[in-house]
RNA sequence: CGGGGCGUAGCGCAGCCUGGUUAGCGCACCAGACUGGGGGUCUGGGAGUCGGUGGUUCAAAUCCACUCGCCCCGACCA
């Protein structure tokens, strides 16, 4: 592509409300413009991106045996209506009537469809099992999108539905499709771990995340440092292996309660009192339905929410409002504790290791100290604590960490879930009639584009990988000599006719501009030739990122960028086959 | 939905508190000249319903009310 000719808005300036380097970028890179909340519009070098994406997305796609077909975007509320979702979808469902006053929604995801689809078209055992997957634009209506293309309310997904004759060839199929995602996001050179999820409402036995490690992620994983372990935080397993309690002695003075005025939190308290915070015990008032319940752990620890809930039997915990905190405790917030509270109380255990503990008094603007669990509070002990950096692996005693992550890919076996609700059966080998068995696999397409810029960029733009980026080459002609101009026109055509993706900046612009441009588009090699090059018979080549350039006779620019080509591809080819290898043995299947 | 903030030229902003020439500045854009290896210099130019509606006032970008949109934090969420 010839840069003049070419819709590439590059801005000095970085609008106002991007906060996110992938954000910014991809704004000031001209990739993508914003047309409403959370909704985007793909110019010349984002599409091409966005389509290189899918393009691997597809690939594996095919090689695991999935079969491409597209649905429709919008769909009719009655399917929605059979399972129940058109109710419990809530608002983010985006509705909408037609002329004649019907229904549709946009779709935000297709299992209606594609199990509508299934229950007409497939009939047999002999017709399993079968998977099919779209590439799709989805519309959720966000309460709050944020990071551009990160969290769009208009975004570009592929999703994917295994339907099998039983749980046993559910698996299988399931297997296929994990297998299919490490290889894709090796290929598209991302850093990323397999975490496991809790499955949660899906009614699904198995579900996996696939998150792309970065700082600026949503999602908060725990994983091993040097194991494979990896797991949401929400399902994470790890032992505290530190800041064991300070104080060990056996005879503790009864408890005592002091003043401490407007010291609420816990960092609060611990330098208030001078006491450290593992010596504090923290006391959380949870409520689910009409039950409520506190929540003990040590200082320096978190509650794990779904721990709690599990422990209690319910679907979800909410911390308690304030009044509520104030009606249980007698005291505002921040001064809560087990002495004398007239209420259920669950505490991790690891609280029942402090000695001479510091608590909330149930008065405002008091807490107690010389508080020895058992002795002054009872309370059922269980694993309630949220996994924190440092703490051991579930699998190898190594530390753990915590990292953010990217939510990039979400496999589920759904089981039987759609099929019963929309009659979805098919007759098996004895002739009864059973329900399809199904499994569902999502990865945000365009959500990748932005995490990759996440993964890989610098203080002068993006970096692509060789697989998705925009063009592999760009080819600067630097200087005002004509002659200049005649040799990078030879080149670049050279290139075209090689099949190599070249964007040629023949701007008459000042060589600072195209190179900051360049930095900016961040192409995986960089060729120029300026006065002296073209004079001595040879090109500039450059690596995106490295400082060195390496001089390059004309004759063999061409075998030379084949080359490096080559070798990045071999690269991503053998990081799929590692990856593959990597998450089978991960998953022990 | 709770908290905070912002809407003035394509982008980034000033002006608003304390109402009063023709609404400014930088970047970008157009024309010309010089320049030509890391966002160069100069000259000249085009571009604005000051988010919208209503009100107060002799007079509103500026004050008031309502409203729409957007961003950030939280809640929620694949």
């Amino acid at each position: 592509m010839r840069y003049s000719k070419a819709l590439i808005p590059t801005l000095k300036e970085v609008p106002a409300d991007a906060t996110m380097p992938s954000h910014k970028l991809l704004l000031r890179g001209g990739f993508i413009r914003r047309v409403a909340a959370g909704i985007y519009e793909y110019l010349p070098l984002g599409w091409r991106v966005l389509r290189r994406v899918a393009e691997v997305v597809r690939e594996e796609m095919d090689r695991a045996g999935a079969q491409e077909i597209l649905m429709p975007a919008v769909l009719p509320a009655e399917l929605w209506r059979e399972t129940g979702r058109w109710d419990t979808f809530g608002p983010q469902l985006l509705r909408m009537k037609d002329r004649k006053g019907a229904e549709y929604c946009v779709g935000p995801t297709h299992e209606e469809v594609v199990t509508d689809l299934a229950r007409r078209e497939i009939r047999s055992y002999r017709e399993l099992p079968r998977n099919l997957y779209q590439i799709q634009t989805k519309f959720r209506d966000e309460p709050r999108p944020r990071a551009g293309l990160i969290r769009g309310r208009e975004f570009v997904m592929k999703d994917a539905y295994s339907f099998d004759a039983d749980e046993e060839k559910a698996k299988l199929s399931y297997r296929a499709m994990v297998v299919a995602y490490a290889r894709i996001f090796a290929r598209l050179g991302f850093d990323f771990r397999v975490v496991e999820a809790d499955s949660g409402a899906m009614g699904g036995t198995s579900s996996h995340e696939f998150q792309i490690l970065c700082d600026a992620g949503e999602d908060a994983i725990v994983a091993c440092e040097s194991c494979s372990y990896a797991a949401n935080v929400e399902a994470a397993l790890g032992e505290r292996v530190d800041g064991e309690p300070s104080v060990t002695r056996t005879s503790i003075p009864q408890p005592v309660a002091v003043d401490t005025p407007g010291k609420h939190t816990i960092e609060d308290v611990s330098a208030f009192l001078g006491v450290p915070s593992r010596d504090l015990i923290k006391t959380l008032i949870y409520v689910w339905g009409d039950q409520s319940v506190a929540v003990l752990v040590r200082g320096d620890d978190d509650v794990n929410e779904v721990k709690l809930a599990r422990a209690v039997g319910a679907g979800e915990v909410f911390l308690a409002a304030d009044a509520e905190v104030q009606r249980l405790t007698g005291a505002p917030v921040g001064f809560a504790g087990p002495v004398g509270l007239r209420a259920r109380i669950l505490a991790d255990r690891h609280v029942a290791d402090v000695r001479d503990g510091v608590t909330g008094a149930n008065q405002a603007d008091r807490h107690l100290r010389h508080v020895l669990p058992g002795r002054d509070f009872q309370a059922e002990f269980l694993d309630l604590r949220a996994v924190r950096s440092g703490d051991a692996c579930p699998r190898c005693q190594k530390p753990l960490r915590v990292f953010h992550g990217i939510e990039a890919g979400h496999t589920f076996v759904l089981g039987t879930h759609y099929s019963n609700k929309m009659k979805a059966t098919f007759l098996g080998e004895d002739g009864q009639s059973r329900p399809l068995v199904m499994g569902c696999y999502g990865i945000g397409v365009s959500r990748l584009v932005a995490a990759a810029i996440e993964q890989h960029n610098d203080e002068k733009g993006m970096r692509w990988p060789v697989p998705i980026a925009p063009y592999t080459v760009e080819l600067l002609a630097i200087g005002a000599d004509p002659a200049i101009g005649v040799r990078t026109d030879g080149i670049y055509h050279a290139l075209q006719s090689a099949g190599i993706d070249t964007l040629y900046d023949e701007r008459e612009e000042r060589p600072g501009v195209k190179f900051m441009d360049a930095d900016l588009l961040g192409l995986p090699f960089r060729v120029v030739v300026g006065k002296k090059g073209n004079a001595g018979g040879w090109a500039e080549f450059r690596r995106r990122g490295e400082t060195q350039d390496q001089q390059v006779p004309f004759e063999q620019l061409e075998a030379f960028l084949r080359r490096e080509i080559a070798v990045a591809n071999a690269a991503t080819h053998a990081a799929a086959a590692e990856a593959e290898q990597s998450v089978l043995k991960r998953l022990g299947l």
